[in-house]
DNA sequence: TGACTATATGGAACCGGTTCCATATAGGAG
DNA sequence: CTCCTATATGGAACCGGTTCCATATAGTCA
């Protein structure tokens, strides 16, 4: 059987397709005669629409456009899961878009800031440059970002800064002067992660509020991934005058500081407090105090912006702040020697 | 400035409009003159093809489809990177279809059995029934399971039935009689999990090579979820005569055991052995002794799969199945006891 | 009853590409 | 030099919808 197109629904039902299209998208006024006799053709016929048809038509692309470095890490996977759960609700498909280089990131952005090849854009953790938000804000394609900070732009944030201060402050209240962080690059990634500058920030003003100096030999950098922060945590844990607390950028980071200490027969909690951030599901199981931040919640309220900036075309930019938490576990304790 | 079309480009050029889609598509003859006029037009243009204006024309979606129940799980994650890697280098966008229950998977069913919907079809841990299978291949949707078998259709299977014979297997080499399984539910998910049977049948083959009683009491099933599997193995553990192993369906179900076993204050590995499947990333940290199965590759392949059969249209079925292997860390060693 | 208005409907034009077909031109063979 | 063929190219028709515009019909009011 060949495709059913809206003319031969017109055929059936005896109308003109003009009809049928206003039957389809149940607007105008059509009598209620007419609207019977064009259903029942389009159910006789199993008739369903031609989307790429329609959207050509329409000068719409039905489709949202998500773009986040390393999709599969655990934080970014809760953040899509927070989008689907509202993009499903939509009509809008939503397309990810896997960065993972500058190179990648230059050629998506360029590919999609033209609202004929998308009709939203929801960025993650990527900050544009400047020529880049100019682009975008230039060629009027809506576009959210979460987990990014634009004053251009409709965003969601968590607070990083008061995370990072609240899990330093955390270690300073349990008593420790010597803390460590094992951060993600600060400067040299094409991402420009917001929060790892923030954190960061929120972690050397809890230590100045406390009057603890900032040691540079105590702030080490690595990337997300367990086995760099081992190697990372290992050369903290064998400086001359190791610290007794870690606050680590991630989950991730704070397991390799986890295994560090495992193979250098360091006791969790008594010789060494480590804080994490994100509480992914792992950070249970491992009894790890961490800051939570409701990573569900910031992918489905940027989802729910986007479709609200794509229907209604406001200009609006709003802010969202959504906060951190600490979560108590089992891998922070008062220091017990010095 | 107002979208370019190919007619823009066509004027600048001084050509005609088949022409330039001719450069474009950079088919058939043209001359070099010619291509090289074309050539500059579009690139003091900037101009870029409608896609879909050309989806349209051309009768393709240049999309497809993915189908899998609960993605964000680990397993789906580790599989969705493999297919991401492989659609990235081509011209197709993929769709995540986020399938939670019957009705959703039903609905999709529906939805994506029809060529002018999607290009293809990759369909994961979902067996479909006779009736979903017939409306495929009716349709001509290129069509490819990934962990899910069927003979109508070109898939990606891991070899559970042995998998779940050998992780059975070590428990018994080690000197265990007494091996219970936590797996997910056998019969009552509408996703017919092809890998629960299977694992589930070489667990039994392996008790009876070894001429160990199959019991009922020592076979419980929950959902993939470690809280429900936690109160799983309480049960089991509690039983008056307990289990000194255990076989879990999922790592993400021996979580849930190794979490009951520390409830109960059961030493880990001297008073109860486990072994998990799939040796997702959180498995190292946990030391947990697993069968891994390459799910990146497994997902890489069936992406690959799809996409042969897109381009060749073939009809040939082909099956292709990948080998799980067991990995031994610190959750199973000989019954101490007994 | 006639004029005017509101409502319902058919169908052409359009969205922006691709492709087929007709035509023009150049080059080669006889 | 003429005829034939291969190559290059312009442009109409088409993909399958939506929407605007023209028209027909029914209903309202004086």
């Amino acid at each position: 059987m060949a495709k059913t197109t809206i003319k031969d629904v017109a055929r059936i039902a005896g109308v003109g397709v003009g009809t049928v299209s206003r039957v389809i998208n149940n607007s105008n006024a059509v009598s209620d005669e007419t609207r019977q006799k064009v259903k029942q053709a389009i159910e006789a016929l199993n008739y369903q629409p031609n989307e790429m048809a329609r959207r050509l038509s329409l000068g719409k692309t039905y489709t949202v456009s998500v773009l986040a470095p390393f999709f599969t890490r655990p934080a970014f996977v809760q953040r899509l899961r927070g989008l689907e759960s509202v993009f499903a609700q939509s009509e809008y498909d939503f397309i990810i878009y896997n960065v993972d280089s500058a190179a990648s990131r230059d050629k998506y952005f360029r590919q999609l800031s033209r609202p004929e090849r998308t009709d939203g854009l929801l960025i993650m953790s990527i900050i544009p440059h400047k020529e880049h938000a100019e682009r975008f804000l230039g060629s009027k394609v809506p576009t959210v970002l979460v987990d990014a900070d634009h004053d251009a732009f409709t965003r969601v944030l968590i607070d990083d800064l008061n995370g990072g201060y609240k899990a330093t402050n955390h270690l300073i209240e349990l008593g420790h002067r010597k803390i460590g962080m094992v951060s993600d690059f600060l400067l040299e990634t094409p991402f420009n992660y917001r929060s790892v500058f923030q954190r960061h920030e929120g972690y050397r003003t809890a230590l100045k509020e406390a009057g603890i100096p900032f040691r540079p030999d105590y702030f080490l950098q690595c990337d997300v991934d367990k086995d760099a922060a081992r190697e990372t945590a290992v050369k903290l844990l064998t400086h001359p005058d190791p610290p007794t607390a870690i606050f680590a950028y991630s989950d991730t980071h704070a397991f390799g500081v986890l295994q560090a200490a495992e193979m250098l027969n360091i006791n969790i909690p008594d010789d060494l407090s480590i804080v994490g951030y994100d509480d992914i599901e792992l950070s249970e199981y491992l009894h790890l105090t961490t800051m939570r931040q409701s990573l569900f919640d910031a992918g489905a309220h940027g989802a729910k912006l986007l479709l609200n900036l794509i229907t209604n075309q406001t200009e609006i930019i709003e802010k969202t702040v959504l906060a951190s938490k600490l979560i108590e576990r089992r891998t922070t304790a008062p220091p017990t020697s010095q």
